[in-house]
DNA sequence: GTCTATAAATGGATAGAC
DNA sequence: GTCTATCCATTTATAGAC
């Protein structure tokens, strides 16, 4: 080994902050013009550059679609884990909840991205779907803390969820939606879960 | 009032003819290229003609969408309509829910233009419009009679379905999600409804 | 009613100079 | 590394002949 590893390397760290500046901005003309609506026209003029001057940093289209698919699944997975947990399990599915709730409502467009998959012809690559899945595993732990094990109950948490922001996307009114949480979670409990304990709620 | 009434009007009839031959097609493209993807040039292939000759029946592309929104919506509605209702509102409601399901389920493309509404610059006309509210005020009856009345459950039940059946094509795998609307119901009478009388369930 | 021709715009992507 | 120039495909929509 030598000492490469400890130089750094100026080349490479602006070339990550090009790459960074890219993809900020894509996320900008995505959420004007619909993800499927970007144009790598559009975006590069955001950057101050020349379309074909933005294939130095990502091969296609499709390797910007992805690079953002990973950003948002690495920004959801970290909140996620940032949730603060109690011993109570039906208040941390809550938490968790509300935290999937407010990451989903607060872009429709990465909405759309992440979790309704209506671009034309893209399916994210393995490397970034697995940070999805990094996410997925966190979650089950904490539902089986509030006795949500198992694949059913997995599976109705997901849809209900899902359900619940996306309808907030259709007919976004305040926080009609939002509101929905406590029953949601509660109704789930209550359905499926070996209450462990359970105690007043909180935000 | 003349006779006109009663006299048939052949050029009439011919003329719907063709748009319901355009329609279908359109339908076809839509499943093969996704509904945004969806090409006038493809459509008129299929029907036989040449993109231009397709403004003869439908104004522009927003207007051939908002037919198929419309068709859709009416098919649901009819579907929706000839749903067999008992004395029992937990079982009437379990029959609503899988209605919607199967049909949300056999056209992810109709799915996705009715219900998540995904493509550029489209919005259905007023007209069209008025036949999805149609069946809304519909469905409020069913679920009443299970107890299920009030905003609140109505909205949670909306998410609820819409949630399961979105989950079902992000991960169509056999009945996994369609297995899911009887604890879906039970779970939300269970939660919302003054119990009328409910029984096993059937289908 | 359907066609050809064409407008007018937009898009992703590549070649090659600097 | 960024540019200009350009290719090539595609699209919706209109004009006007037949």
């Amino acid at each position: 080994m030598t000492d490469t590893a400890v130089r750094r390397d100026r080349r490479a760290e602006r070339r990550d902050a090009t790459r960074a500046e890219i993809l900020d901005h894509a996320w900008q003309v995505a959420r004007e013009r619909g993800p499927a609506g970007m144009s790598l026209r559009d975006v590069a003029d955001r950057v101050g550059m020349r379309a074909p001057s933005l294939y130095g940093y990502f091969d296609s289209k499709h390797a910007l679609y992805d690079a953002m698919f990973e950003q948002g699944y690495r920004e959801f997975r970290d909140r996620t884990r940032q949730v603060r947990l109690s011993d109570d399990g039906r208040r941390n599915a809550l938490r968790v909840a509300r935290t999937f709730f407010d990451f989903a409502a607060e872009d429709p467009v990465r909405f759309q991205l992440l979790f309704q998959r209506t671009i034309p012809g893209f399916e994210p690559s393995p490397e970034s779907y697995a940070i999805a899945e990094e996410l997925l595993e966190d979650s089950v732990d904490v539902l089986a803390s509030a006795g949500l094990g198992g694949g059913r109950p997995l599976d109705m948490w997901t849809a209900v969820m899902t359900g619940i922001a996306s309808q907030h996307h259709a007919n976004p009114r305040g926080h009609r939606w939002r509101r929905l949480l406590e029953d949601a979670v509660d109704m789930i409990v209550a359905t499926y879960g070996q209450t462990i304990g359970s105690q007043t709620d909180d935000d």
